[in-house]
DNA sequence: ACAATATCTGAAAGTATATTCAGATGTATA
DNA sequence: TATACATCTGAATATACTTTCAGATATTGT
């Protein structure tokens, strides 16, 4: 996750062998392997934003927060019953709970000694349901995804 | 990560007070806290799908694999071409790629002493592009998504 | 005020992940 | 064959993440 500039051995081009013709890249001298380096440059995804795409992920990769975010679809809960219906700890609950919020993905409103969190009408929440949808249809589609 | 069974000592349902007419999920006494969880239990996602789904996306949690795969959207590239391209090391290049190999979202070729890795014909690589279009409607939309 | 409850918080422990380094493998070329 | 090169691999290090534990905070009811 560093994104300090690279300063290894290896950093010298390469100069593999390549026809004439070839679409594959090539980089048969330095002047040809720079430009290609250049315009590889142009078209990846910037830094800035593939961290910010990777920071929506990372909230994703956990099993339990996408169950959490399941179990609020359909309706507010509080701590206690997400914990139970989730079979987590409280604590663990209320930690995940904290990173949801964090990204803006769930509301909490309180009530009492209870707090209750829903999901939150937010940009990351509609990217995430947008996602879920594509899950949803590829899984209908393949079964086996992800798996076979 | 781990799935085992939670048995702290929270375990007890909890008793906070609820309106009767109230759409709010209740846990007055025990029978109708455990109706509620057996309900929520029904609803949310199994653990074992969330864990696929989860193990999807942190191989997308990263920046550099993120890069990596934008890369290859538009061409096959040699290992040493993405690693000048995106300033990191060979090695961490190819510690990166044999993630994505395991996920099926990369195919190589290997040509004398380069190896190409191009974009898989994968339901994870389809699952992917779907994505990547919901984020840049997303983005088309919202400039400052997941930033402001 | 006191006890019980629901939630939150921070530290600790265990696990997972990313990169670097050193060296191994396999290929092309003099 | 010997050298250079591209890539891979495994160990080591550093960092990040998840859960648990113990205790703090806040609210309700006696």
């Amino acid at each position: 996750m560093t994104e300090q500039e690279y300063s290894g051995k290896s950093s010298l081009p390469c100069r593999h062998s390549v026809s004439d013709d070839s679409q594959v890249p090539s980089c048969d001298d330095q002047l040809v392997h720079l430009d290609n380096v250049r315009q590889l440059q142009l078209e990846i995804l910037p830094i800035d934003e593939a961290q910010r795409r990777a920071e929506l992920f990372t909230v994703l990769a956990d099993p339990n927060r996408l169950r959490l975010l399941s179990a609020l679809a359909n309706q507010e809960l509080c701590v206690c019953d997400l914990a139970a219906g989730l079979k987590m700890g409280e604590s663990a609950v209320s930690h995940q709970l904290r990173v949801l919020k964090s990204m803006r993905m769930v509301n909490y409103r309180k009530e009492g000694r209870n707090v209750y969190y829903s999901l939150a009408d937010s940009q990351a929440i509609d990217l995430y349901k947008l996602i879920c949808a594509q899950f949803s249809t590829a899984l209908k589609l393949h079964p086996d995804i992800l798996s076979g």
